[in-house]
DNA sequence: CGTCCTATTGAAATTCTTCAACACTCGTGG
DNA sequence: CCACGAGTGTTGAAGAATTTCAATAGGACG
């Protein structure tokens, strides 16, 4: 009886760190205990990171991993002669860095101010093989990267300039109020990118996308104030413009 | 001893099926013993599929999982007004089916003549339930589709349609050739998509593919007959002509 | 106050698409 | 046996979208 009572008081002992941190709730550490929770987190380092800052670059080892604790990360890609390719943005409480491989195929940067809660490879490897939910857990993220990369490649691939940007801030309206994203209502809200970084996201140029941004502002669809807060006037007329309905 | 004898007998014996199978060996059963091919056998079902024919639409329920015995599978998704882009080819031994969601996200098309062998999504619960070994073969599935797209996306967002194109019969000729695809040799193999197929897996028209088709051959870098057998002539240049280097 | 960074705007140049015509192959059926 | 049509691929010319080059403006910072 006393021994439950301990463990009882033991397990609800979830370590300091932790307790506010989205990424217990919705991401990877969700599925465990607070004893694993303590394990773990006598490996975790905090880190504060700014825009602009590497995390990690294709071709290095797989070092550290991390959940994001805010802010924005994106992932890109180069080619030999310099052109960049964003090829996701991850924003909290995703989890950041090459599992299964012995290195990072993308590049890792700080769009925003980005905080992280970080710990060795080793770390994550010995959760998993305590906690087979949490590789399920991996899983499916990245189940839902590979959707992601996927959905972008039709915009890429098939949308106009003004469509791609389009789909760019709805992209990033959702992330601020997920669920009731085709809403009425008016959004609010701040770009995590800046525009070479938007158009390094969408494969135009800077020019380009800096046109459309005037072109959506002039239509009424969108209120921009200081370059990156957006207001969204229209969110029906947003989604339509972002596929085909112009 | 006879105990161990009768198990040995038992283990070796691999369904008649699965012995020729490429999927038992690099795709996911590779993790299975024979025991739970065996079980899993019962529940499988060959198929043969002409060009053209569809495995599963976007949104329809998960239904049936496959492993491709031979032949390309076009993922593709589409936008309202009928635009459409591939997202991913798949070729054998390639596991096909939307693992971990209720839905499926992406159209499943045979781009060539495809055999399948497939079995229900329960079946599949049930091996990986056995065999975590199995689910992890799943999830480095799902990387290396990620890793696939990802490279993708930067062929989709930045580079030219002649870029684009030779893109397009490197990955081809590495299916077919794999390890020493940067090799002198001469390379020859059928494409397994056909123009309007190669367009949407460029983000292209099928004019501007069949323009820079012409273009690689004029240029001697491939020799077309039959508008589907390419013999690669100088794969350095290829390569070359697939990034920046013109 | 000058400089760097970021963003906007215009004009010219380029790439890609659209529209249109034509060629080839392969079955089918008269 | 040949004509016909469907499916596939090529090529040309005109048009549209995007990029490139260039100039300008505002804010942050030393």
């Amino acid at each position: 009886m006393a021994q439950v009572q301990r463990q009882d008081i033991h397990n609800s002992d979830v370590p300091l760190l932790c307790i506010a941190c989205e990424a217990r709730h919705k991401g990877v550490c969700g599925a465990l205990t607070p004893l694993q929770l303590t394990e773990l987190s006598r490996h975790t380092k905090r880190h504060a990171i700014a825009p602009g800052g590497e995390m990690f670059a294709a071709g290095a080892g797989a070092g550290r991993h991390s959940n994001i604790l805010s802010g924005v990360v994106k992932l890109s890609k180069l080619l030999p002669d310099g052109r960049q390719q964003i090829v996701g943005l991850q924003f909290a409480p995703d989890f950041l860095g090459r599992q299964n491989g012995p290195e990072n195929t993308v590049t890792a940067e700080a769009a925003t101010n980005v905080r992280l809660c970080s710990f060795p490879q080793s770390a994550l490897e010995a959760v998993v093989a305590q906690s087979p939910e949490t590789g399920h857990r991996l899983h499916l993220q990245t189940l839902r990267e590979l959707d992601e990369a996927r959905d972008w490649m039709i915009t890429l691939g098939r949308k106009t300039a003004a469509e791609k940007l389009a789909s760019f801030i709805c992209l990033v309206a959702s992330h601020h109020n997920p669920e009731k994203t085709p809403g009425k209502g008016v959004f609010r809200f701040e770009l995590p990118l800046k525009r070479a970084d938007i158009a390094d996201f969408l494969g135009l140029t800077i020019e380009t996308v800096s046109r459309h941004f005037t072109k959506l502002r002039k239509s009424g669809i969108i209120f921009v104030e200081n370059n990156r807060q957006i207001t969204i006037n229209d969110m029906d007329r947003l989604l339509a413009a972002s596929q085909g309905s112009t």
